[in-house]
RNA sequence: GCCUCUGUAGCUCAGUUGGUAGAGCAGAGGACUGAAAAUCCUCGUGUCGUUGGUUCAAUUCCGACCGGAGGCA
């Protein structure tokens, strides 16, 4: 199985300047695995590698995608998994850098997703039934089909029980089913984990809310308004990012600048609450714990020795 | 100086016809397989401003004091 090198991380703990690090000393090239990096346009508030950054090492998996196209796990595992194939043909070590834990794992897992038609009528309808009906009335509708998932589901969770619905509908196989077989699968690679994060939570929120100030500084109201001209769709998955929805508020007037900063803060803040959620469950990884400053040549160092006993470098 | 209102969880407030109290937000923990920066679940003890009094019992009633807001001089 082939090996990779995958540096995970809440937001703002030095995941970028790490990879870009490694990527130097191992003859690597980095694949971000980032949900909102890869849309073109949307630089500042993804805090996406810069000109500089990316002149320091190879990236892959950057501005693949317009932000009015609706992006998906699928896709990003079909996409990244050629960069992935052709780093290591060309004789390189694919480094994966990135906050979007479900995006890492099913890239390194190797499962499949359950196909379906390219056409989202069907989720459109189970939409509207599950506005209609309810939460409780959809829930017991995917019970009748699968028992399994629809008792790990709670009756407010539209996302999975509109999903799970539409696999079967679409597949005729259940996702509990589709779940056992793919499970069984090997992993695609042996992933070599780095974890980043702060000892201390308190200074990750302080390094959050003073990166979001200094987005602010560098211009993301206004990167946000070139997205609006542009005529793209607030409701598009693109403007669900956090740094994105926020001023799009305050530009329509329904918050003050501060309020959305403020907003865009506390969401930073939680989101990077999830990510160490997250990343808590990975075993096995090497967990690099900032103090109050990032040691990045002692990082570099603790990380060649830990991809070295890995058989990496 | 006088009058009125007010002081309850980090914040905004509710409430107890006297039996030591609960919401929202914030915060914490968790889940997660084609929207994932999304979506969802769980978690509320705090000198009820301080201090006297009445009472079997006071955060609740009464007094004084100390904050805060407004009004009249």
């Amino acid at each position: 199985m082939e090996k990779i090198v995958v540096v995970c991380g809440p937001t703002a703990s030095g995941k970028t300047r790490l990879g870009i690090e490694l990527a130097r000393s191992l003859d690597g090239e980095i694949v971000s695995a980032d949900s909102m990096q890869l849309y073109r346009g949307m630089d500042i508030g993804t805090a996406k590698a810069t000109a500089a950054e990316r002149a320091a090492a190879v990236h892959h998996m950057l501005d693949v995608a317009d932000p009015g196209e609706d992006y998906s796990v699928a896709r990003y595992v079909e996409e990244a998994a050629k960069c992935c194939e052709d780093i290591l043909a060309r004789g390189k070590l694919p480094i994966l850098v990135g906050g979007t834990g479900l995006y890492i794992d099913s890239l390194i897992s190797g499962r499949d997703f359950a196909t379906r038609d390219s056409d989202d009528a069907l989720r459109r309808q189970l939409d509207a039934a599950y506005e209609t009906l309810g939460g409780e009335a959809m829930l017991a509708r995917l019970r009748r089909v699968d028992t399994e998932r629809a008792d790990k589901l709670h009756a407010a969770d539209r996302r999975r029980i509109v999903r799970a619905l539409e696999i079967y509908e679409l597949t005729g196989e259940t996702i509990t089913a589709h779940d056992e077989r793919t499970r069984s699968l090997p992993p695609r690679y042996g992933a070599a984990r780095i974890v980043l994060g702060w000892a201390d939570r308190a200074e990750l929120y302080r390094r959050i809310d003073a990166r979001v100030d200094q987005m602010v500084a560098d211009g993301l109201f206004d990167e946000v308004r070139r997205l609006l001209d542009a005529g793209l769709d607030e409701r598009c998955t693109a403007m669900q990012a956090i740094g994105y929805k926020e001023p799009a508020m305050a530009l329509r007037g329904q918050l003050t600048q501060a309020e959305a900063v403020e907003a865009i803060k506390q969401s930073s803040r939680r989101y990077a609450k999830r990510q160490l959620t997250w990343f808590s469950r990975c075993s096995d990884a090497l967990r690099i714990n900032w103090d109050e400053q990032p040691d990045f040549p002692k990082a570099l160092r603790l990380s060649t020795e830990f991809l070295h006993e890995r058989g990496l470098s």
